[in-house]
DNA sequence: CGCTGAACTCATCATGTGGTGAATTTATCT
DNA sequence: AGATAAATTCACCACATGATGAGTTCAGCG
């Protein structure tokens, strides 16, 4: 930081990773205006200047930050495979798991976030949303948008009440007990 | 703006709500970290500054603007009385008219914006939706809270899909289209 | 009338923001 | 070895933010 030398370091370069798990980090915890560029390149050690060399500003940064690691279209299908009786159970278990695993959801909750007070990232999510989840369940289950929509906005609810908002007792339940909750509404709108 | 005359106006005083109204109006649509003191004096067409003499600063102002004219101790218990077998209908219809209605809408959607990206207001939605939804339901309903809980999720997802990521075909779905396909899900939850 | 306090404007501060351009040092290719 | 490109730091810019204090004008009360 203070009396750092100029010029480029020996070895190979780590710090656009490091800018980039920063990034995610900062992204999930304040949403894309609330995280700043500056303080993305504190958290990586980095000067600020370098997240412009690297990633043409903010909106750059953002965008190669939310490179899926998650991709919906290896997910979504596992839903549908199986017991056509036991969707709504896959569907909670498959949700639950990708929110647990900490990399995943600093990325759903970076979108999330994100989405809330951003317009431009809005359009993302609901893109997100309506092409990767509800177009995808739509091609092969054969009902109305609106019933895979109630089954997805019974997800993002419980998404918000556990992990953004943790209202207790939701937030401590364990995933078991949660599948046996839920899982037959989810049944309900995906298997009339 | 520009040439206006120092000093107090002549007739009684309106600027104190018109700050309140815009206060609502920017801080449902960007959040309290998003909206920013002067934008909501230009909004109001009022100097900054009154802001500050008015409600002392911008968490003053956030209070205030938040003050419920939407109180859940009379809403609530409208959902409790009638047939217990249509709670469900009556939880997602008081839902969907309190997010109808333009001026809770704000005042809701400052809550929900804000408290994804702010601590503090997590805190205060947190308590809102503990105390004032979950524990009042669980006084009357003798139920496990989780399930209130879940029946909650429930609702906050469709209206994230519904309003703030406004995502099509619930987004546009009638209100009474929605309460059929919603209520069978909560009534299950409360009466199990 | 005259006084006090409230309403109102203006100039100003310290800080934080995203972004740019030049200078320096190293890696890499020929 | 020499040349070019990439990585890194630093010194800035223009602008927005929340906040404060002083000064002006009016309402309301005696």
């Amino acid at each position: 930081m203070a009396g750092r030398r100029s010029g480029r370091r020996p070895g190979p370069t780590e710090t656009r990773d490091a800018i980039l798990v920063a990034a995610r980090e900062l992204f999930a915890a304040k949403g894309y205006d609330g995280a700043s560029v500056r303080g993305i390149a504190r958290a990586a050690e980095v000067d600020p200047a370098l997240v412009h060399h690297f990633f043409k500003g903010k909106e750059g940064l953002f965008v190669a930050a939310m490179e899926f690691p998650v991709d919906p279209a290896e997910i979504v299908p596992l839903i549908f495979m199986g017991p056509p009786g036991e969707i709504g159970e896959r569907m909670v278990r498959t949700f639950l798991r990708v929110w647990g695993a900490p990399e995943f959801r600093d990325q759903m909750m970076a979108l999330l976030r994100s989405a809330m007070t951003n317009d431009q990232a809005t359009v993302v999510f609901r893109e997100f949303v309506s092409s990767a989840l509800v177009s995808r369940a739509a091609a092969t289950l054969d009902i109305p948008r609106v019933r895979i929509e109630a089954a997805v906005a019974q997800m993002v609810g419980i998404v918000m009440l556990r992990y953004v908002l943790r209202i207790e007792p939701l937030a401590s339940t364990p995933e078991e007990e949660l599948v046996e909750l839920i899982a037959p509404t989810i049944q309900r709108y995906l298997a009339p």
